[in-house]
RNA sequence: UGUCCGAUGGUGUAACUGGCAACACGUCUGACUCUGGAUCAGAAGACUCUAGGUUCGAGCCCUAGUCGGACAACCA
């Protein structure tokens, strides 16, 4: 008999709760986890952003911290309120709350002025009239030094009234900049003498004409996650080599040994067949290759919402693909059976003949129509059923027939039986051809009536079953099938916007006429629905018209179709 | 000829303090027929970048390479 406890079965964290763990264990910060989610309010939030979200409230609620919502908004050129309300949109939708904890970058320009002054004080800082080009060229290259600026070593006295009145507006827009005095031998291009505040005669969307400085990235991130207690910083792979920098602008205003914010750096989302840089997105909206930034081709976090992508669906995801610090690129499968995971659960089935051939029931009668219950979630009693009308003339499915059937097709062929789903068992006695083209122009069948489904002799075993509708109750849609956005291996083998049109394969929009039950009529914004047969759909009335749009996420796993009204 | 970071099946992520390389997606095969692109069952697929070293034992530690990425906006 083995004395060995058992051990205590330990999931795998990644490394951001590891560091976590053992800031815990350390008792630092009082223990305290504060993260925040810093988008720059200058363009629609997208999946790769939804990792961001997931990981840095995730942590928040795991940990029992806090998660702040903040705005990065230190370029006013660049941002917009139409932004920063997409943002919290799309933050919420994906079930988060941030709890009234939401911050402005721009509310700190102030505070920031402070520091800045004080810096200026402590002899750190000073203010360079170089220009910009002067500026870039002086910095050297990652291989060879900098030139220090003229201007490096000005008075504590003269740097002090230059800034204040940069900050009153004496100076033209470009004249003059604060810069860090930190080192322009550095090896890294980002402590040599960072630029900390620039003159912008711009509109801000949040504090108007206030100001005509404003702070940059580099000197208001590191001071804003300190002003808002934020324990762990975490940003993506291409800030790592900021981070001497967010540290020594942390050291200018934080006493040793005193609390600090410590930046963490993950690897950013990448998706195959998509796009994800908000100026290439940005390219494709401005540019109405794509209807907006909810055009469902698109990776937005609201064009996966009007695709039909649930918030589940996607908290599935980014808690899949895990977090770690090499460059990744996830294969969008992963996206899509995150999708059909959730979908399968809970949309409610319903049926559409896409490529409709029509059936006619001989021994039925002419008048007759029937209403039949059908099931509207296999994987779930409680979603109910609903009645169907089953009549002598249907749509079947062209692809559910097989004039000469190979072995392996169980559905229908001449001579054969199969069973029409929710109604009877039907066999194919004729074929009605053109006589010209050799087309399938109708199939004639008869009906045993003892097989409807639910009756006590029902249950014949048949090979097949195929969906179908009612001819004269379907109504007739117009539905658009799109493929992936960029179905090509590498979306940036081309520059330029002409290369995103050549990169739109122009067969992705491709329309079919399909016939559809007509039960939508009924269907809120955003309901799900699977279609028999043909997987999930989700339905969503286009604001703009009167379209319905179906995901086919799950039928077709790179397509979309769009469902048109015929009115 | 700079600094920093990374390297584990096709893809992504694990592997507690050095102890049988695991999980998921994808792929393939089979079963199942009131649809089945679902579900169930199974399979294939990895000299853990290379070479050396330490060790009874290395994906993990050490040394030297190789390959890939980031960095030279008054963007974030």
């Amino acid at each position: 008999m083995s004395t060995v406890e058992s051990e205590p079965y330990k999931p795998s964290l990644h490394f951001i709760q590891s560091i976590i763990e053992e800031d815990l264990r350390t008792g630092k910060n009082e223990k305290r986890i504060h993260t925040r989610f810093p988008p720059e309010p200058n363009g629609y939030l997208h999946i790769g952003h939804a990792k961001s979200i997931c990981l840095n409230f995730g942590l928040a609620i795991q940990y029992n911290g806090m998660c702040n919502l903040r705005f990065d908004d230190t370029n006013p050129v660049k941002e917009d309120v139409e932004y920063v309300d997409s943002i919290r949109e799309d933050v919420h939708w994906l079930g988060f709350d941030w709890e009234g904890r939401e911050y402005y970058a721009s509310d700190y320009f102030e505070q920031l002025y402070v520091f800045a002054v004080d810096i200026i004080k402590q002899g750190k800082a000073y203010v360079c009239d170089l220009s910009a080009e002067q500026v870039s060229s002086d910095r050297g290259t990652p291989t060879r030094p900098g030139n220090p600026s003229p201007y490096r070593n000005r008075s504590i006295e003269e740097n002090l009234d230059l800034f204040m009145r940069m900050r009153n507006g004496e100076f033209a827009e470009g004249s003059r900049v604060l810069r860090a005095k930190i080192d322009m031998d550095s090896p890294n291009m980002h402590m040599r003498d960072p630029i900390m505040y620039r003159i912008l005669f711009a509109h801000h969307h949040r504090t108007g004409d206030k100001w005509c400085i404003y702070p940059t990235y580099d000197y208001a991130h590191g001071q804003s996650d300190f002003i808002e207690g934020i324990t762990h910083s975490i940003c993506t792979l291409e800030f790592e080599v900021h981070r001497p920098l967010y540290d020594w602008f942390l050291d200018q205003i934080v006493e040793p040994n005193f609390y600090r914010p410590r930046q963490i750096e993950f690897a950013r989302l990448n998706l195959s067949y998509t796009v994800m840089s908000k100026r290439k997105l940005l390219e494709l909206v401005k540019n109405n290759y794509v209807s907006g930034w909810d055009d469902p081709r698109l990776p937005t976090i609201c064009g996966l919402r009007r695709r039909g992508y649930t918030a589940e669906s996607i908290r599935y995801f980014a808690d899949k693909i895990g977090v770690a610090k090499r460059d990744n690129t996830i294969d969008v499968a992963l996206l899509e059976h995150s999708i059909r995971e959730d979908l399968n659960k809970r949309a409610l089935r319903r049926i559409a003949v896409l490529n409709p051939v029509k059936l006619i029931i001989d021994n039925y009668p002419e008048n007759k129509i029937e209403m039949l219950e059908a099931v509207n979630n296999p994987e779930d009693p409680s979603a109910g059923t609903r009645q169907l009308p089953f009549s002598r003339e249907i749509f079947i499915e062209r692809d559910d027939f097989m004039e000469d059937p190979s072995a392996k097709f169980f559905r229908l062929s001449p001579g054969n039986e199969v069973r029409l789903k929710y109604a009877y068992i039907i066999r194919c006695e004729k074929v009605i051809k053109d006589p010209v083209t050799g087309a399938i122009l109708e199939i004639r069948c008869t009906y045993d009536p003892e097989t409807r489904s639910g009756l006590p002799n029902s249950n014949r075993k048949v090979k097949g079953t195929i969906h179908w509708l009612s001819a004269s109750h379907a109504r007739l849609a117009e539905i658009r099938l799109f493929d992936r956005l960029f179905n090509v291996e590498d979306p940036d083998s081309g520059e330029g916007a002409n290369d995103y049109k050549t990169h739109l394969n122009p067969d992705s929009l491709q329309i079919i006429k399909g016939f559809v039950e007509d039960t939508f009529k009924g269907a809120k914004a955003l309901d799900k629905f699977q279609f028999e047969r043909l997987g999930y759909f989700c339905i969503d009335y286009d604001s703009s018209d009167k379209q319905l749009v179906f995901n086919r996420t799950i039928a077709l796993k790179d397509s979309w179709a769009k469902i048109e009204k015929k009115q």
